[in-house]
DNA sequence: ATTGCTCATGCAATTGCTTGCAACAACAAT
DNA sequence: ATTGTTGTTGCAAGCAATTGCATGAGCAAT
């Protein structure tokens, strides 16, 4: 959910509330793991409640497309981590920008994906 | 680099150049993957030139310690996506967040990391 | 020289988000 | 009841970044 949405739900109950409001609380959730904030490039970050079946995203930068992606593949790269570093890693919902196959096999040659 | 540091520099030579000029021509460098564009957590996002010596950061969320991560992590992560999703993600240099080894082993019971 | 096109730029407005401050409610201690 | 403390909220200002628009430079075609 964007900000935005999360705005309008809460003033149906609550009709003067300040968006820095809902901003810091997000901030409050967000410290205690309840929820993942997601900068997907749109230009709002997202939120989302962790649950049990946690994924995340590749996002095409030239065609916006946007694909599921396993956990397991964080989970690992948290765990080397942890393991090599003792650093516990936050990955929680990951954007991960790039080229998809669509894109990448449409524009072969150009490093910046143009048509022209 | 910061773009506040780049426009410094850039107005030595160019005194009367606006940020928003900055802004699209770093625009324009990152689509042609010759800089790389990474959001620190310090409300300025930080820019570099794309070198062959690529590394990443380990940023605690709770005392801000900054750690060099190895190319190799992300590398591996990236060649597993390329793989199984034909997907070229785009991992030149990576922030993640967490929480960093000292933090994790003063404060073990909280999740978020807080001292009262 | 004139026309037409494309692209880079400056400017101002806008967006998404954060922060400092003052007011206020809730509650405890006296 | 009074005082003090703590935490939450609204408001307004501020900040980083983006975008729409108009201007103008550069260049090609006629």
């Amino acid at each position: 959910m964007t900000v935005a949405e999360i705005l309008d739900r809460v003033r149906q109950s609550y009709p003067y509330i300040d968006a820095s409001t809902v901003y810091r609380t997000l901030g409050v959730l967000k410290k205690l793991r309840l929820i993942s904030e997601t900068d997907m490039g749109s230009g709002e970050t997202i939120y989302e409640w962790l649950r049990q079946d946690r994924h995340h995203h590749l996002i095409c930068r030239d065609c916006g497309n946007l694909t599921k992606l396993d956990h397991a593949y964080m989970a690992s790269l948290g765990a080397e981590i942890l393991d090599d570093y003792g650093f516990e890693a936050d990955v929680d919902h990951i954007a991960v920008f790039g080229r998809c196959a669509d894109c990448a096999s449409l524009n072969m040659g150009t490093a910046d994906g143009s048509t022209n």
